[in-house]
Order: structure tokens, then C-alpha cells, then sequence
DNA sequence: CGCGTCGTATGACGGCCGTCATGGTTCGCC
DNA sequence: GGCGAACCATGACGGCCGTCATACGACGCG
């Protein structure tokens, strides 16, 4: 744990617009720590104490089902908020956080973090908005995973990834997010088998490429298609 | 439309602590709407410039889902806040409302919404942690509706309203909630038929009876352990 | 090298459940 | 009463996909 320095605040989405006082007072109490790739940062029934937000890496949130297995909420990358949800009102952690590489999170404990919302009106604003817009998120996920075939699931999160953060190259969309099978069964709620058994398909099929370093989309095309059915 | 008395607003949960001043401040700008059974209040897409709460009545929270078919997110009763969500940043709404029955409404538009958040900062903490609860709701039924067959999803359904409404009488447990095969097929996103054929069975089964104006479970140790595997 | 572990891959089998089709019942309405 | 519209009900069929079993390559480790 250390004390972060302004250009790291910076880089949180919630604090990027505040006036540098404001940032200052936030440094005071803020704590920066660092975790190994698969550490645990919380889990699901935690008391949710702490406001955290993530400087670097990349944060897989997700929620056991009540059958035992996991289901991947969302993944979170540099400057996003994560115990934005708990914080309030104490509730417990309605769901788990593990860290997929290195991370570096800013921690700030509830009594001080509600002080700065006190302080701060344009920070509850940014908060207000940020559980909107995950609100809308949750709403489209769930209108999605039910009562669609698992291949137009993969297809509809291939095509979100390839659009937030695919950039030309290797003769198609690079794609710069390694995700293991069992990594994806539990982004689109099925089994490791069939994540298996399409990825493989498309492999076959020059749709899709599997490289060590995240995913290579050839043909844009089929899978605009197979997320249409 | 008309406006409020105060004991109108006092219905409404967020509303109900605040000082009787600043209720007298949000009667000023607040409107009543009445609805008929059946008639749509927001629809997904429409411009989020809005906050509504409800009165009386029951109103459904449903998405239309890539396929065509619609799941219901919600069914909200009185005191309910509908609005909340989309307010903020003028998002457009991210799933549709409609009515179940009779439904009278409370509207306030942006604009004097914002007001009233900036002269009270209660407002602002019931709508964060209200914001929040949903979401917790949300991942909850995210984690539920993936990878468990059906009748397990019907299971924990009517269990959940067994313990939220349910009351002794009949013969069982009663739950007031008059709801179609239709709308318990979107509820647990399913088919009509599906939904039918399990009800049908826990009719015979003598699990749970279907009446006019609601259920009555009879049974509910075989929910439970439906509701387990 | 031998061994265990982890991720990936492939096949067989079976059941849940979505789809289609048909028909009954209730209710409002002319 | 006649009619149409919802809603509820039941059966047949088929395919997706979950489960189980097996196997293979990569990698770390003693």
C-alpha cells in the first residue's frame, strides 16, 4: 500500500474531471495496492467497506450460480470503478472479483470515501451515471443470454469485443484480450465443451483465430450473420 | 394529470423521509397520470427525460430480446420508483414499461428532477442506494436464469414470491399476483408451452394451484428441492 | 526423464425443451 | 345464440447442448 500521486488518480474515470483540489484530498485518504495475476480482490458476500478502482490490469467480476458453476459478469480494464456498486449502504458484495494479470487497484474505505461524496457533488454525479450505464449493460446482458442458441452468443460477444477494442492488423481484427475456453463458456453461460467445440469450428472455418495474445476475427461477415439467428 | 397531496407523495418510498418541506417542493413540480390495464408508459428507446414513481397498481419491466421474444426484468408495485435508471444523463430507456392493472403515476421531467437533487441530498443517497439494489436484483437473476433448467427457474420464482408477498389462506400459502402463462414464460425466459406443461404438472401434482387472482402454493418443500437441483 | 497439472480437443449419448399443430374453454360483444 | 379473441392445454418430433469419457500437447518440477 502507498499514496498515489495525482497523475495516477488521473487515470480513474471518476476523478479525471474534478478539480485538482478535490483530487488532493482524495489522495489523502486513497491507498494503492497491487495484486498478482488470479489474486482475489473480493468476494461475493464480502462486506463491500471499500471503494476500489482499478490504475492497471484486468478485472474478471463474476457470480457463482446457484448449481456451483460461474458466471462472468463483466471484465474490467484500467480506470474503472469496481466496488462502486457495494459501497453503499454497506451492502455485501453481490458479486466476486479476480484479477486475470497484474493489477494495480486505489482503495479508499467507506467512511472517507462517503466524506468526499459529501465534498464533492460532481462525484456523485459521476457515480449516479456509472451505475446507470452498468444498469443498461446488466439489462442488455440478460436480454441476451436467455433463450438464444450458445453460437449467437458467442457470436454477439465476439462482435462487442472486435468493436470496443479490435484494431487492424495480423490480417483481420485484432482482438488483444486473451480469454481462455473456460474464460468465454462463463462469459456466455454454457460449458467449456461447447466453447470448445465452436471455437474450434471457426478455427476450421477461418471465422476466428486463437492466438496467445487474445483473437484474431477474419471473417467479420459470418459472424454478423450467426448473430442474427 | 393533476397534482399531488401530500399523503400521495408519502406513498412513494423515496419520498417518504424527506422533511415535509421538501415534499412541498417536489408537489410543486410533480404530476399525476393515470393508466388504464394494458397501456404502455415508456417504451425501450424512448428519450429518458423522465421520473416516474408509482402510485398505485402494478407495472411490468420487460426487454425485447435480439430474437424477438421479451423477458420481463421486473413487475413493480406501488411506491416504486420507474424512471430512476434513465434519468440520469438523458440515457435513453433501456427496457419498456407497461401496465398490469389500474396504475396511476407520479411525473417529474428533468429538469426540475435535477432541482430537486440539488436541494436535497437525501434524494440523491435514496436514488444511489435504490440504483444499487436493482443492480444487486439484476446480477442475481443474471447468475439464476443461465445454465438451470427450467423448472428450477419456475421453482425459485414462485418461491421468491411465496416469501415476498405470500400469505397463509387456502389451504396453503396465496400470493396475490395474477399472472399469465405468458408471463411466466417471459419471467423465467421461456416458451408459453413450457410454462404451461410445469404448471400443469404441479396442478396435478398438487404443488401449487393456479386461481383468478393469483396462486396458492401447497406444497413448498417440493419447491424447494425442485428449486435445489 | 518421469510425473502431475492444466488447457485444449473430440466423440457418443441422451434428455430437456423449443417448435409446430390441434383443440378446448372462457369471456366479451354484437 | 353466434362469433372472435385470448388463454390454456396436450401431443409429436427433433435438435441443441449438457454430461461423461478419453486423449493429447505444454509446462513446471523434483
Amino acid at each position: 500500500m502507498s499514496v498515489p500521486p495525482d497523475d495516477v488518480l488521473r487515470r480513474i474515470a471518476l476523478f479525471r474531471r474534478l478539480p485538482v483540489d478535490a483530487r488532493t484530498r482524495i489522495a489523502q485518504v486513497a491507498r494503492l495496492k497491487t495484486y498478482e495475476r488470479g489474486d482475489l480482490i473480493f468476494t461475493e458476500g464480502d462486506p463491500g467497506d471499500v471503494f476500489i478502482a482499478i490504475v492497471t490490469g484486468r478485472v474478471k467480476v463474476f457470480k457463482s450460480t446457484p448449481a456451483g458453476k460461474e458466471i462472468i459478469l463483466e471484465i474490467f480494464g484500467a480506470g474503472d470503478p469496481l466496488g462502486a456498486v457495494a459501497v453503499y449502504e454497506g451492502m455485501p458484495f453481490p458479486a466476486s472479483a479476480i484479477t486475470l494479470e497484474a493489477t494495480e487497484c486505489l482503495r479508499i474505505d467507506q467512511p472517507s470515501f462517503f466524506k468526499l461524496l459529501e465534498q464533492d457533488p460532481a462525484l456523485v454525479r459521476g457515480l449516479l451515471s456509472g451505475l446507470t450505464l452498468r444498469l443498461a449493460e446488466l439489462t442488455r446482458r440478460l436480454a441476451e443470454l436467455t433463450g438464444a442458441r450458445v453460437e449467437t452468443r458467442f457470436a454477439r460477444l465476439f462482435l462487442k469485443l472486435c468493436d470496443q477494442i479490435g484494431q487492424p492488423a495480423r490480417g483481420g481484427v485484432f482482438v488483444g484480450m486473451p480469454l481462455s475456453r473456460q474464460e468465454l463458456a462463463d462469459l456466455t453461460g454454457t460449458t467449456i465443451e461447447t466453447a470448445i467445440r465452436i471455437m474450434s469450428r471457426w478455427q476450421k472455418e477461418d471465422v476466428l483465430h486463437t492466438e496467445k495474445d487474445g483473437f484474431v476475427i477474419i471473417d467479420r461477415g459470418a459472424l454478423d450473420e450467426a448473430s442474427a439467428s
